[in-house]
DNA sequence: GTCGTAGTTTGACATCTCTCGTAGTACGAG
DNA sequence: CTCGTACTACGAGAGATGTCAAACTACGAC
């Protein structure tokens, strides 16, 4: 948590306790949100929505940001102009123990299988 | 594989290769479907349609598990006047090792805590 | 203040999803 | 052949989803 976080621009965040399976397996299920979610697994880092490449515009990517973040699976911070993504991995990792770890790997086996960027 | 199948009714069902993550997570993101997994998970055995106690109409039960069929999570087999339901527990694990078991157990935490009839 | 960059909001549109009710098909029992 | 059971097919309707374009807001740099 390095404290450069713009103040007053707060986004809502489901509680750990919040967060449904279901929701979390919704968001996943599209190929472009697990994409978002490979990505930031691959580099363990916070990411701004303009690194990633999607082939889509702008407001589908705020789309697929909030989808995931209303979800629970990713946490967003706005530090300046830019707005961070970073996985939920902790708690995730306490409420579904093996879960996200198990979808990585399984998306990282497909993206193999199908010749994609495994 | 009792050899009690009734022939000339066959299904289509996807082939190992064909299963896409992103269809198994969509299927199992729907709570119905969900909770049809887990007891299919529970007792490792074949079920029939109408042993699930779904809040629903026939004719959504009959939409869920074809979707089911349709990504890849269940087999269905017709004997005689009943559709037998069973998990593809098999080709789910080569294809991605750990995620059946995985789901499986976030499911059932979560019901233990939202005290559902985990 | 002005400008550019990053992301949002709104509205629209096509498609999909979940649900239902009604009518229909397939099989086994008699 | 008739009947009952188990499941399917065919609409249909309410609502969600993924996508876009255009106009908008927030911040940093100058």
């Amino acid at each position: 948590m390095t404290d450069t976080a713009t103040p007053g621009r707060a986004l809502p965040h489901p509680e750990r306790e919040q967060i449904r399976l279901e929701s979390v397996l919704h968001a996943l299920s599209d190929p472009m949100r697990l994409q978002i979610v490979r990505e930031l697994a691959a580099r363990e880092a916070e990411l701004s929505c303009s690194q990633f490449e999607l082939p889509v515009t702008k407001s589908t990517t705020t789309h697929h940001f909030r989808v995931l973040r209303e979800s629970g699976v990713i946490r967003q911070v706005y530090r300046g102009t830019a707005k961070m993504n970073g996985l939920r991995r902790d708690d995730l990792d306490v409420l579904f123990p093996g879960l996200l770890d198990s979808l990585l790997a399984a998306a990282g086996l497909q993206a193999g299988r199908l010749g994609a960027d495994g």
